[in-house]
Order: structure tokens, then sequence, then C-alpha cells
DNA sequence: AATAGTTTTGCAACACTGTTGCTTTTTCTT
DNA sequence: AAGAAAAAGCAACAGTGTTGCAAAACTATT
């Protein structure tokens, strides 16, 4: 009953996931495929909804975390202290990531987006600080909601 | 017993809770004074070590949530999904936040700082995206610890 | 200084989020 | 198909933050 209900991106899901080494798991599939039918970020509460019952709270949270162990999706620092995820788009690997663009988050729909054009701009510090990381998060009203 | 080992600061806290229409109890006082001994910003956690078992922990988060309201402190967005929260030093006020600089996380003693004179930078945003405001937060190695 | 009204505090109970250890189930390799 | 390895599910727990309510503290007034 799965060959025949599968659809296309079943593929890309699976190769994804063995390209890093993941045994393949429906777990992993489904949040995995979360991921890419979609273009914000999702927190560990949106995966447990849009996952229906099917999978338990632990489970999302250990799989989220060996996402981002892989390199696959990266965390969002938020305003309002929730962690949020979404697909790392660089060249990100297992322990590196290079995720050097902004977030955007949207007051109205209340979404998050990877702004991955916008690169993070550098900041003049006082003398005495170096930065090794520059983390930027916008918000306002998004392309959709404008 | 009080008026004699009061110091000099006692006075400066009063006040700061009296202008803002509080009153003066001794949890605010201690909490006030926690932030003005200390140039950094403080967690919740922070707060309830510095101020021994003195006070609830009830009382310390809704003490921090009026300070918040009144525009005494603001929370500070953290990459690690805690709360910090650091004295205005703008011309913040009840309802009305404005405090456009940029904040400080080291990574070798923890401490997170505001950056007063860092105001943020201008982020040029992809067509259809408009901002309210923009969050910063550098990592690095702060004065104290290069 | 005592009183009355208002605000704040402490306490208990609770919800939510995230973690850990262990057993069972699933996946991978042969 | 079988055995080894990995992941999932379950239960129990810790940490963080919230709410309702009664007791205590504070403020304004006499
Ligand atoms: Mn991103
Ligand atoms: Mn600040
Ligand atoms: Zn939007
Ligand atoms: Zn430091």
């Amino acid at each position: 009953m799965h060959k025949q209900t599968t659809h296309h991106h079943i593929h890309t899901v699976d190769s994804l996931l063995k390209k890093n080494q993941l045994s393949v798991t429906a777990g992993r599939k489904k949040i995995l495929q979360l991921f890419l039918d979609q273009p914000g970020a999702l927190s560990h509460g949106d995966i447990e909804k849009s996952a229906g019952e099917k999978f338990d709270r632990v489970t999302v949270y250990r799989t989220l975390q060996t996402f981002v162990d892989k390199g696959i999706i990266h965390t969002i620092p938020t305003a309002d202290n929730s962690v949020r995820y979404a697909l790392c788009k660089d060249d990100c690997s297992e322990g590196h990531h290079h995720d050097h663009h902004i977030h955007f988050v949207c007051n109205h729909c209340h979404q998050t987006f990877c702004l991955d054009d916008v690169v993070t701009p550098a900041i003049k510090l006082p003398r005495g600080y170096s930065a090794d990381q520059v983390e930027v998060v916008v918000e306002g009203i998004c392309r959709n909601c404008s």
C-alpha cells in the first residue's frame, strides 16, 4: 500500500537522508517532508501538530536534534524565546553550519523566513570586543502579507 | 535599624520606583539594585541566586514583568533561548521601549551586554518585506575577557 | 500613630517544554 | 531470512513559567 500512495517527493527525502548517513525511518521522512513542503521555519509544536498523533514527542525532539547535528536544518533565534528550525540551503555539513543570512519574522502571519540572499551586515564594535558570529532577526510584514 | 545600615544607593532605587509609580517593596528594591550594581544582563535564574532564598520565584517573575511594562528594563533575545533582562538607558516609558542598540554575548564569561553606542544597522530587505524592528545579537569575546 | 483601602507577596497547583534511561520495534547488513 | 545496530516509544523526571487565592505589606488618610 505504501508504494501505491507514494508521491514523487519521497525519493528526494530518502536520498537526502541517505546522503547524510541516516537510516530512513517513517518519522524522519515525515518531518523532513514537512520542511520541504513549505517555505518558512517550523517549531517543535508545529511539527507535532502537522505530524498528527503519529509520533512520540521524544522522537520529534531527537529527530530535530539529529538533523541539526547533520547540518540539514538550523535553529533560528527568536525574540519570543521559542525555538524554530529551517532547512539549511547553504553548504552546511556535520558539525559545521554556515548560515550567514538574516531571519525575518512576520508580525501578521507569524511565520519565520530565512532571507538567504540578505547577508548579515558587518558591525563596528567598540574597542576590545571581537565578534565570532552575528545574528540578525528582523520583525515586520512579509511579502505574502503586504 | 534600617536607617543605620542604609547606604546611599537605596535613595536611587527608591526614587526610581516612585518615579514609575510603583510601590516600594523589599523585592523590587533588591532586584532593581542587582541591575544597578553590575553592567551586564541578568536572567531570572541569576536573580533568584543573587537574591538568596529571600523571594518567591513567582515574585521575581512578576517583578521582572512589571519592570518591563514600566520601561525600566528590557528583554534581550538570545540564541540559546534563555530570557535575559537589562536596564533601559534610553528614554523608555510605560508601554514604549526605544532600545535601538545591539547586544553582545561573550563566549568566555557568558555575560550579555547592551552596546548602547552601537546602533542597529539598516538592513536592505527583498522587495515586499517591510521592517518594524531589527534585533542584532553579536557573539564573541568581550572587553573584559580579551 | 492607627485605620482602611489597595497592592503585592507567598503558596499551591498546574501546564508546557525538554531530557534521560530503558525496553521494544524497526532498519540495515550479510 | 537472521543477526546486529539504530531508532522509536514509554515512563518518569527536571526546569520554567503561569494562575488563583489568601495572607502580608504598603500607601494614603485621618
Ligand atoms: Mn535560516
Ligand atoms: Mn539592551
Ligand atoms: Zn506574513
Ligand atoms: Zn567576557
